[in-house]
DNA sequence: GCCAACGTTGGC
DNA sequence: GCCAACGTTGGC
């Protein structure tokens, strides 16, 4: 199973993500996201990173999943933005993901809109505002194809 | 900053 | 269980 997550650079960007190797990716609220997680996420597959609300969004590299589904301790302290207030401790989760690759470039909304091969991608859609949900192995090769073919892209080492 | 799309909440 | 109101996401 292949994924996209996205995240606002400001908050947690690929860079980030490159300087410290893994990072738990904490704060989810969505049920439908939840659930994929929770459910299907499994150690070793391969993420698309995306940039939302940034110039321009678009996915900038790969990530994986390493460690699956455990409680995200967030939404029981009250002093964190991700807190919900008389949730159970398993309600939400979190998984942890490693950095793969950062491409040359970032492949842009408008690009993977214009390619046809693309054509029904999730995040392509108009309103698609689910920020963990599965890709199909086509349009992740191709979404990565087009990444590549913006320059050498910079791995993990 | 605007606004469309969507999920969640809460009154009934 | 319906649905209006509200809050949030995220492109532009």
């Amino acid at each position: 199973v292949y994924w996209l997550m996205k995240s606002e650079p400001d908050v947690y960007g690929i860079d980030q993500l490159k300087k410290d190797g893994r990072t738990f990716w904490e704060g989810v609220r969505n049920y439908t996201a939840r659930n994929w997680m929770r459910d299907q996420m499994k150690v070793g597959h391969q993420v698309l990173f995306y940039h939302s609300n940034a110039d321009p969004s678009g996915v900038v590299g790969i990530a994986e999943i390493v460690r699956e589904a455990y409680p995200d301790p967030y939404a029981q302290d009250p002093k964190s933005d991700y807190y919900d207030e008389g949730a159970p401790a398993d309600r939400w989760v979190m998984v942890d993901v490693g950095f793969v690759e950062k491409f040359a470039a970032p492949v842009s909304l408008a690009e993977l809109k214009a390619e046809p091969a693309l054509e029904g991608m999730e995040v392509t859609k108009k309103g698609s505002r689910l920020s963990v949900h599965p890709v199909s192995e086509a349009h992740f090769r191709k979404v990565v194809e087009m990444g590549r073919a913006k320059g050498r892209p910079v791995r993990a080492s």
